[in-house]
RNA sequence: GGCCUGUUGGUGAAGCGGUUAACACGCCGCCCUCUCAAGGCGAUAUUCAUGGGUUCAAGUCCCAUACAGGUCACCA
């Protein structure tokens, strides 16, 4: 009896691996072109992490003229999660990424779910075993626990490899035995390899790195008949004919398995490149952003703080390729399709999350939004988080809008607004219904001089129907009346001389309208406001500045 | 513990043997304007983790040390 026997005894059925080459051909290409992937497990949804790594997939497929496709990582049963793939591929879908091949859309080198694709695995796994490259391991749970025990007591490296690998050098004709008695057993690699040889992966990202060659008798097919990661890895980019792995950096210290999966199966090896994890602070601690831990890495963090998911992109470029940020500042007008990505520019250590970062980020692509395109996410936003103020600006949708066209179609807009709730906290006090609800909202304010001037400004100066300039003319010459400068300058010269400068009387009337010192330009909040309207709010004030 | 990787200002981060050590965010100050922003200008600060070495010259190369992160499963 022989390998060949064996195999045939442990997958009957298993197709001849070279079905598989041919039904998978070589992907006709133009030179240069990177077939990508994104690989996740079916955990549900698409946190940020797994967004920053698709993105890099993405992008370098897409400008390379290549082909990117989502494959469906699901080969650990305990792992499970209900739906896992439907939430994944919505998420996707929900954030405009698409992938050319996929689960859903299918394609020529499908199927793009794991679990699909067992009899693919095992027919390798079968090459292998009768190559005498692979063999059935009998190992129990106990014989593992035992070795290890012993390994660390005699202080030797851990793990199952060379002599210490108890089933590897077992005669075709017992192993045989065992498996017709129905005994447990798993596929082992029967790894050629040397601890005290050295492997270098050529990394696209971290460059050469060196590592010791992998010796370890690794499981390549489990007791449910599923492969390992390492070994869906090899045989899936491998059919493929996926260019360049691009992946999280936790498996830069597998790469010798990986190798040596590629040697043996005699596939050629792709290009790796791994990517550093995105971070967050946790005192002063600096860890990966975790999906189970950090409220950050979920989209839905984003979403309801009324952060556009083109902002989070914005975001991911920016930490994805370090001069992104410097190129999208010189080209406002062009989008992310027009930059070019490259390996060389991104980070190897971590990049710690910056959500005052992303704020800001936030708030410059809202400089470049129509205020008809703000006003109706913050629609759609509002119904689904804030329905006070959705009731508020649905059927009006002009007020509204002409607030935010306050200074916004002009060379450089302003840039209070980073989210669709920072709509409602820019304006909130344009809506009387949200303004009378609050009981104190003048608190803590007071002046050092008597401010019932601003009663008589109000009625018999303010008008308006002035344009801006007048408008400002008639209220420097009342400021000036009642004792404030009209030109910085003779303030600063003599301050005892005033009550104030022209500022410190706009103030006032600013914090009439909205209690607070800033705000959008002062003459169109007044006239959008109405003046029978501010005649009231002015009475509302005096009474409760006047202590 | 073994094997990998990283450590540059308040923050992120460029830099790849010779630079005043970019740029962005934040903070502070000034200017401008008709208020608020925006904009312009400027300031601050890092013995480029520490200690050795190589070199005419070192964040930049080499070696140690410290600290941080990753990884050592029938999980991916």
């Amino acid at each position: 009896m022989n390998y060949r026997d064996l195999a045939d005894l442990i997958f009957p059925n298993a197709k001849d691996a070279s079905f598989y080459e041919t039904k998978y051909p070589e992907r006709n290409l133009k030179e240069g072109a990177m077939v990508t992937r994104f690989a996740p497990s079916p955990t549900g949804f698409v946190h940020i992490g797994s967004l920053y790594t698709s993105f890099s997939n993405l992008v370098l497929a897409k400008q390379t003229g290549g082909v990117v496709f989502l494959r469906i990582e699901d080969t650990d049963h305990k792992r499970e999660v209900e739906n896992g793939i439907e939430g994944i591929i919505r998420d996707f879908n929900d954030l405009n990424i698409h992938f050319d091949e996929g689960p859903i859309k299918g394609g020529q080198y499908g199927p793009y779910i794991q679990s699909e694709r067992r009899d693919i695995y095992q027919s390798f796994a079968k090459k292998l075993i009768s190559e005498g490259k692979a063999y059935p391991c009998f190992a129990t749970e106990e014989e593992l626990k035992n070795l290890r025990e012993m390994q660390e007591l005699n202080k030797e490296r851990i793990g199952y490899y060379g002599s210490w690998a108890k089933y590897r050098n077992l005669p075709v004709e017992e192993a045989i035995a065992k498996i017709k008695n129905n005994e447990d057993y798993i596929i082992r690699l029967k790894s050629p390899g040397d601890f005290n040889n050295k492997v270098i992966l050529d990394d696209c990202i971290k460059g050469k790195i060196e590592m010791p060659e992998n010796d370890m008798d690794i499981v390549i097919i489990k007791s449910d008949g599923l492969p390992t990661y390492h070994f869906a890895h090899a045989v899936d980019d491998h059919l493929m004919r996926t260019t360049h792995v691009i992946r999280g950096d936790e498996w830069v210290s597998s790469y010798p398995i990986h190798k040596q999966l590629f040697e043996v199966l005699e596939f050629k090896e792709p290009r790796y490149a791994h990517i550093a994890p995105l971070t967050i602070k946790e005192g002063t601690t600096i860890r990966k952003l975790s999906k189970r831990k950090d409220k950050e890495s979920a989209i839905s963090f984003y979403n309801k703080l009324g952060i556009p998911d083109e902002v989070i992109k914005l975001y991911i470029a920016t930490v994805n390729n370090s001069n992104f940020e410097e190129w999208y500042i010189a080209n406002p007008d062009k989008t992310i399709d027009d930059y070019e990505f490259t390996f060389d520019k991104m980070p190897i250590g971590g990049s710690l999350f910056d959500l005052d970062k992303l704020m800001s980020i936030s708030k410059v692509y809202f400089s470049k939004l129509t205020a008809d395109d703000i006003y109706n996410k913050t629609l759609q936003y509002s119904l689904e988080y804030d329905n006070e103020f959705y009731n508020l600006i649905k059927d009006n949708p002009n007020y509204l809008i002409s607030l935010l066209n306050i200074e916004r179609n002009i060379d450089r807009p302003r840039m209070d607004i980073g989210s669709y709730s920072d709509v409602k906290k820019e304006f909130w006090y344009m809506y009387d219904e949200l303004f009378d609800k609050k009981e104190h909202p003048y608190e803590n304010i007071n002046y050092p001089y008597d401010i019932s001037f601003i009663k008589d400004y109000f009625t018999n100066v303010y008008d308006e129907n002035d344009n801006e300039e007048d408008w400002f003319n008639k209220l420097k010459n009342f400021a000036s009346g009642v004792g404030f400068a009209v030109n910085r300058k003779d303030y600063k010269e003599n301050p005892s001389n005033y009550l104030g400068n022209v500022a410190d009387f706009c103030s006032i009337i600013r914090i009439m309208l909205t209690t607070s010192n800033t705000s959008p330009n002062m003459y169109d909040l007044l006239k959008i406001y109405g003046k029978e309207r501010l005649l009231k709010r002015l009475d509302k004030f005096l009474d409760s500045v006047k202590n």
